[in-house]
RNA sequence: GGAGAGGUGGCCGAGUGGCUUAAGGCGGCGGUUUGCUAAACCGUAGUAGGGUCUAAAGCCCUACCGGGGGUUCGAAUCCCCCCCUCUCCGCCA
């Protein structure tokens, strides 16, 4: 959500910044400035009102207890209550409409963001060698069915499509990846471990910015809760509505979930194997810092997320988004991709993204800069650290041999507890 | 799921319709006293929204006693719904 009052008293430089994003936006902006006009149009009123209402009550009070007649005052208080009431109602109502459509737009992309869309985002820098491999590259799928690792058809008999099911070795590499990740980050990179609540109320999903205009792409249970898409939502709520100490900050979680995504109407490209699944595992990292150091704590953390990629040895680069290209709640995003040799392409792994006091605006995180000042809006940020199914498939089909073994990066090999996957019977 | 007890400021805790601008205590902050510390004493202090002002400060107004409705001229207090915590029962990994 962004500050009102910046859009009240410059309305044309939010106006400019969220054009950025390209999409339709005048509309919503307009009612929002005409909402508020009228909103404090009633406010006075009202207020004017009530602290005539005060005033003679306070009148009424004292005949009373010097056992008088307060008739006389007391008439016409009636009318000015039902006034009050009606004001008060449409007041109501403005700010409720007001908040909701506050809730609809977007942050406004930071000034270093590049202008246009996915076309103008810009890559900052690639690490590692792309793979020459010896003989043609096999695609994960077919080398995860070969290993034994994963069982595409039975998870979508169980479920449906998009809902994997790992064996074996599969299983197990899953479990090695999420304990390599937490002991990286919670070891080397000061992160405190939490295991959140998979299902999230409303509040929680509004507060991250997944409600109301992302319903679509969540699942939600019949007792109107949600499951969760990313670790983000839950852990980002962990300080909702609390006001953290100036030496709380800069203060780091990390998290390991199952993550659910619908992606409704997201179905014909990038879908084959793993590339695009309803249910995934995800290593998450979220920080809350000051307003200042929060440029500094977005490039901090996405070095704690690319770090797991030069661990394993996968070849990555780093793209910073254009603005037409980053989330609702983003003002500034960094996308990791991986190669992935099989499918030749660049698959994204980690989003780094800050939301400068968006987030924490929704969700009312605020922190006190000195014992004896005012709460103020923290900055929330988040990234990845990594997403598994494009690192599995980046390890597959980088690692795969002539004789069909796929061989375990060092760092990951102790907690696999073996350093090549074979096909069965080889 | 059933029965009961609760939810008041940073914390504890009083408050059954108007003398509450929420008592009192603890903690916080400022000060006085004081070799130093402690104690004592005095003072001060919340959050949000709105108005005033070029802006800040200040000042004024309104709201806030778990959340939302209602009764009333007036609600922390009375009524209704909901949420959460605790105790017991039931069910359960």
């Amino acid at each position: 959500m962004i500050d009102i009052r910046l859009l009240r008293e410059s309305p044309e430089q939010v106006r400019a910044a969220i054009a950025r994003r390209g999409g339709q936006h005048g509309p919503l902006l307009d009612s929002i400035i005409q909402l508020d006009q009228r909103r404090r149009e009633t406010l006075q009123k009202v207020e004017k009102l009530k602290a005539e209402r005060n005033t003679a009550s306070e009148v009424v009070a004292r005949r009373k207890r010097a056992q008088e007649d307060a008739g006389g005052t007391l008439a016409g208080l009636r009318e000015l209550s039902e006034e009050i009431k009606r004001l008060d109602d449409e007041e109501r109502t403005l700010d409720a409409e007001l908040h909701e459509r506050l809730l609809q737009l977007p942050n406004l992309p930071l000034s270093e963001v590049p202008d246009g869309g996915a076309a103008a985002n810009r890559v900052v820098r690639t690490w590692g060698e792309i793979p020459k491999l010896a003989s043609p590259a096999k695609p994960h799928w077919e080398l995860g069915e070969a290993l034994g690792l994963f069982d595409l058809p039975r998870g979508a008999k169980i479920t449906g499509s998009g809902f994997p099911l790992f064996t074996g070795p599969g299983a197990r590499l899953v479990r090695a990846l999420i304990n390599f990740m937490l002991d990286l980050h919670t070891r080397e990179h000061g992160y405190t471990e939490v295991a959140p609540p998979l299902l999230v109320n409303r509040e929680t999903a509004t507060g991250t910015g997944q409600l109301p205009d992302l319903e679509r792409n969540m699942y939600v249970t019949e007792d109107g809760l949600y499951l969760v898409p990313t670790a983000e939502v839950p852990v980002t709520n962990i300080h909702r509505d609390e006001v953290l100490a100036a030496g709380d900050l800069p203060r780091g979680y990390v998290a390991y979930t199952p993550c659910f995504r619908r992606e409704a109407g997201s179905h014909g490209k990038d879908t084959r194997g793993l590339i695009r699944i309803h249910q995934f595992d995800k290593v998450e990292l979220v920080r809350f810092s000051t307003p200042e150091n929060s440029p500094s704590e977005h490039e901090k953390l996405l070095g704690h997320a690319e770090a797991v990629l030069r661990r394993l040895g996968i070849p990555y680069r780093v793209v910073l988004l254009a603005a037409g290209d980053v989330g609702f709640s983003s003002a500034k995003t960094y996308d990791l991709e991986v190669w992935a040799a099989g499918v030749a392409t660049w698959l994204e792994a980690s989003s780094a993204s800050t939301f400068t006091d968006f987030q924490a605006r929704r969700a009312n995180i605020r922190y006190r800069p000195r014992p004896d000042s005012k709460p103020e809006f923290l900055h929330t940020l988040n990234a990845s650290g990594v997403a598994f199914p494009r690192t599995i498939i980046a390890l597959l089909e980088n690692n795969q041999q002539p004789d069909g073994t796929v061989v375990i990066p060092e760092a990951l090999a102790p907690y696999l507890g073996r350093d090549r996957l074979a096909p069965a019977g080889a």
